[in-house]
DNA sequence: CGATGGATTGAACACTCTCAATACTGGTGG
DNA sequence: CCACCAGTATTGAGAGTGTTCAATCCATCG
């Protein structure tokens, strides 16, 4: 997951200085900041579809605001929401002629399209952004198989628990801090292949347990952190 | 698992300087032809690992025979098997100086290791590699898409099915053929979030049902792929 | 305000799990 | 060749977790 993020934004103790800049590699973000002419800012509102499935890749999306949430819908309403995206996330970098995916604002989104042409001509260009950019994939998988963990193996409460866990540590919250809740529950649910009602149920116990604090609807204070971990379990 | 993608973005980069005929484009195992000098055939026993999560990746392995089930162990003993590698598919060629998960025999196996240093100085060579290795990815990753899918919405019937068809697909094995199942039930389940005794069960019901035939523990005979396909309802 | 959509809670139910017993299989040794 | 053994698969019964359906609450917004 992210903990290049965490890593980079810890702080020195103490006077020492690093004596000499190692040449810090660049991120896929910062090539992408070669795409800024190319670049068109889009608006979203709540519950807009970004781009369907099945739509032609022609755009490569990068997030400034808001969430979006990633997923696929069965012909029978059933719907399974892979990830949420949010500022600095990436969308539609997938090597992939059609758009494998549904993307849809689960907030207000304001995001930057680049034309898959210049995208490709820039990874093109550079093997630097090529060997990003397969880092990038590679860090996705993880992820993803992370989650397939999570689906796996895990019960509700476990569940919830990675979640929150993962936002957490992707907005750099930490524990006592208020937690956004960006997502509708029924979101939440769709992500974690379980029932609304399993969400709230279990999100009512682990405030009960005292774990969470829940000020309102679209906030979690995360109130110990450790106990949390332990009930997400993990590798 | 690589289906389509072989046909996706067919630009030619500049570099390989192509002649006037748009070459066939090499698949990433072609490529990899190169690398067979560097390449040493290994042989491991059912049940015995191959490598475990947190080896240092040093090698990128091909499977020649048998079958590698793809997994992590929790510390409780739960596990779970992202994937099952079968005779062409590449394991470990994720850009990760670690192995984020483990390698096991599932049957007696051979396969080939390729050191990764060469695996990297080939990909560094030759960006039509680079793209090939991007696409490789991208489909590991709507693969893992697709599953994450079956894990979140599908009952355990759907799940079965949807294991048994792309098991089916991925060798090539129509109606009324025998299916060979090198992988016990255990894994199976593993694979599928279930438990042993749900995948039997599982299985006994298709059997009544006349979807499936199963002359031995590890043959099955889909007898009607439609039906099953049908069950195993997505995108 | 009342209306609307989301969130929460309750109760009954269903699917899957757990625990336990039995059957099967391939391999080993008498 | 058969008996035995260990590992695996299958089947059964009961329990539990999560689902379903339904009612109520709550917040936002016209």
């Amino acid at each position: 997951m992210s903990m290049s993020l965490s890593a980079a934004r810890k702080e020195t103790f103490g006077e020492t200085c690093s004596p000499v800049m190692p040449p810090v590699p660049l991120t896929l973000n910062d090539h992408l900041r070669a795409l800024q002419p190319y670049g068109a800012r889009q608006r979203f509102n709540r519950g807009e579809t970004i781009f369907s499935e099945g739509d032609p890749s022609n755009y490569v999306y990068k997030v400034l605001s808001g969430t979006v949430r990633i997923c696929r819908h069965a012909a029978d309403g059933r719907r399974y929401i892979f990830d949420f995206m949010m500022p600095g996330d990436l969308i539609g970098f997938l090597e992939c002629p059609d758009q494998p995916i549904t993307a849809e604002a689960v907030t207000e989104v304001t995001l930057i399209s680049y034309p898959r042409s210049s995208f490709d001509r820039l990874a093109a260009s550079s093997a630097e952004v090529r060997t990003r950019l397969l880092c990038h994939l590679s860090a996705s998988l993880l992820t993803v198989q992370q989650h397939l963990f999570v689906l796996g193996c895990q019960n509700a409460k476990e569940r919830v628990a990675s979640f929150l866990l993962r936002l957490a540590d992707r907005n750099d919250v930490g524990a006592g801090h208020g937690l956004d809740l960006t997502m509708g529950r029924q979101d939440i649910a769709d992500h974690l292949g379980l029932t609304i009602e399993t969400v709230c149920r279990t999100i009512a116990v682990l405030r009960n347990d005292r774990l969470l604090t829940v000020p309102n609807t679209h906030q979690i204070i995360l109130n110990d952190i450790g106990a949390l971990r332990a009930l997400a379990i993990e590798v």
